[in-house]
RNA sequence: GUCCCGUUCGUCUAGUCCGGUCCAGGACACCGGAUUUUCAUUCCGGCAACAGGGGUUCGAAUCCCCUACGGGACGCCA
């Protein structure tokens, strides 16, 4: 694929440095994404680097959820805090000695001046060029000088910024877009260093489903757990977030994640802000798993079962794992599984009782005909019911549906499910017979469901 | 307020760099129809966009300018 010159000379190197001050949200996600596709694209380095120079609103509990976030989204990294690497340590608030070492690199040549405490940088203020992949070059001034050590000796965001990003080779800064203003101070500190800025791409920011405003971190529906928690497959969010700024410039929307390493470069990358929309998301996440073989189906969705229906209901999963096969294509979502058929585990459905009577006034005979047919010798496969119905219509002079539905009611006590004839065969003749027979009234039962 | 970025269907996008093949393609959502075997399946169909105005040109979604709107940055937060 077009690798430009620069990719192909310089090592490509790319960080993801978020601050650990609270829970992993989908803007950080797709900003990690990127960095993760373009150093897989390039066979480069992808680096973890947490910054949590802000002491008091960093904490362990975040960063261990923000390292599981990035594991559960397969985005591994080569460098970081706990695997190491040669640049380290990868947590800023372990960089101390270096930060020190550049303060007085800027304070003696004049770069630097101390006022109140803290340490100032003079800017220069010359328009300075960032190199933006996706912008294009972007001319901006900076103004005010600014802090690069606070009064209480700790580095500010631009200063530990830059100097990390410096000191870890960092060839390519891949950040969201409302970083691109602050790129002028960073072109800045990287020049009074004497050395040459990397390479910026400045990524489109994801903005709320509806309303004014990017995501925040707070409103519901931007934190990447609660995708995790809904049980969304990773891939398929993975998938979907790669599509938020970025496409393979062909029609195709779900694919392979080693076809989207292929394709993926910053140049390719939309400069206009996108919208989350959780109902496309959904759609990906439901291609996804209609495509899962059934055993992966299955390790996916019989612990959602379980964890909805109560483990003991599930039993030892071969009546489940025969539920799930005829509920893979037809199901939402993962979620949903409890609601979609979490009928089959009960002794009798729970029938809505308005609608009961509605289908006991309008066809109750047709469902004592079909019961009569069951306990007869009916073979109960999906065909053998199929042309039972089908025969029982044409005698009646009615239409299969008007068996269907109210079977499938009665059977069910829902509206919506698997193919009625599969979800009939798999229930077996007993709990047909005693479903049908319950709907009927025929039998009072004590049963515990 | 100052500066920076952006603007194609309701939403995500293709096309823009190298103007004609675009009365603008795909997907989600929505609406409708079909499968005379059924729903939240499948298939088919429909709706729907180049922000506005100038310019350049034989010709502009594509190039230039202005306006409007949207987003972002202006912290001893990151």
């Amino acid at each position: 694929m077009g690798r430009t010159m620069d990719e192909q000379n310089s090592p490509v190197r790319v960080r993801f440095a978020p601050s650990p001050t609270g829970h992993f949200h989908i803007g950080g996600a797709r900003t990690a994404l990127f960095n993760w596709l373009y150093a897989r694209h390039c066979a480069g380095t992808f680096i973890l680097r947490i910054e949590d120079t802000d002491r008091s609103r960093s904490s362990d509990e975040f960063l261990h959820a923000l390292l599981d976030g990035l594991r559960w989204l397969g985005l591994d990294w080569d460098e970081g805090p706990d695997v190491g690497g040669p640049c380290g340590p990868y947590r800023q608030s372990e960089r101390g000695a270096i930060y020190d070492g550049y303060r007085h690199r800027l304070l003696d040549a004049g770069h630097a001046y101390e006022r109140d405490g803290a340490v100032w940088f003079r800017v220069s203020s010359e328009p300075v060029r960032i190199l933006d992949a996706v912008h294009g070059p972007v001319l901006r001034r900076e103004e005010k000088d600014f802090v690069i050590v606070r009064s209480d000796g700790s580095p500010s965001f631009h200063f530990a910024n830059v100097v990390d990003d410096l000191s870890m080779g960092i060839s390519h800064v891949i950040r969201g877009e409302d970083h691109l203003s602050n790129s002028s101070k960073h072109v800045e500190l990287y020049r009074a260093l004497g050395a040459e800025p990397p390479r910026f791409a400045h990524i489109p920011l994801i903005l709320k489903t509806s309303g004014p405003g990017k995501m925040s971190k707070r409103e519901t529906g931007s934190l990447v757990d609660e995708y995790r928690a809904r049980h969304f497959l990773s891939g398929a969010l993975r998938n979907y977030l790669c599509l938020l700024g970025w496409s393979p410039k062909d029609d195709r929307e779900i694919l392979p994640l080693a076809d989207i390493i292929q394709c993926f470069d910053l140049a390719g990358i939309n400069r206009s802000n996108a919208r989350f929309d959780e109902k496309k998301l959904a759609h990906v996440n439901r291609e996804y798993l209609r495509r899962l073989p059934r055993e992966e189906f299955l390790a996916h969705a019989l612990p959602v079962l379980r964890e909805g229906m109560g483990p003991e209901r599930i039993g030892d999963g071969a009546y489940a794992a025969s539920v799930l096969a005829i509920c893979q294509e037809k199901v939402r979502g993962l979620e949903e599984l409890p609601d979609f058929c979490g009928h089959f585990f009960l002794a009798v459905p729970c029938w809505e009782e308005g609608l009961r009577a509605k289908v006991l006034e309008e066809s109750a005979l047709r469902l004592e005909e079909f019961l009569a047919a069951v306990e007869g010798d009916c073979p109960f496969t999906p065909a053998g019911l199929e042309s039972l119905v089908v025969e029982l219509a044409r005698a009646g002079g009615h239409g299969t549906g008007d068996y269907v539905h109210p079977l499938r009611f009665a059977c069910s006590g829902q509206s919506v499910g698997p193919g009625l004839y599969a979800l009939l065969a798999t229930l077996g003749r007993e709990r047909v017979l005693l479903r049908l027979r319950r709907f009927l009234g025929r039998e009072i039962q004590d049963l515990d469901p």
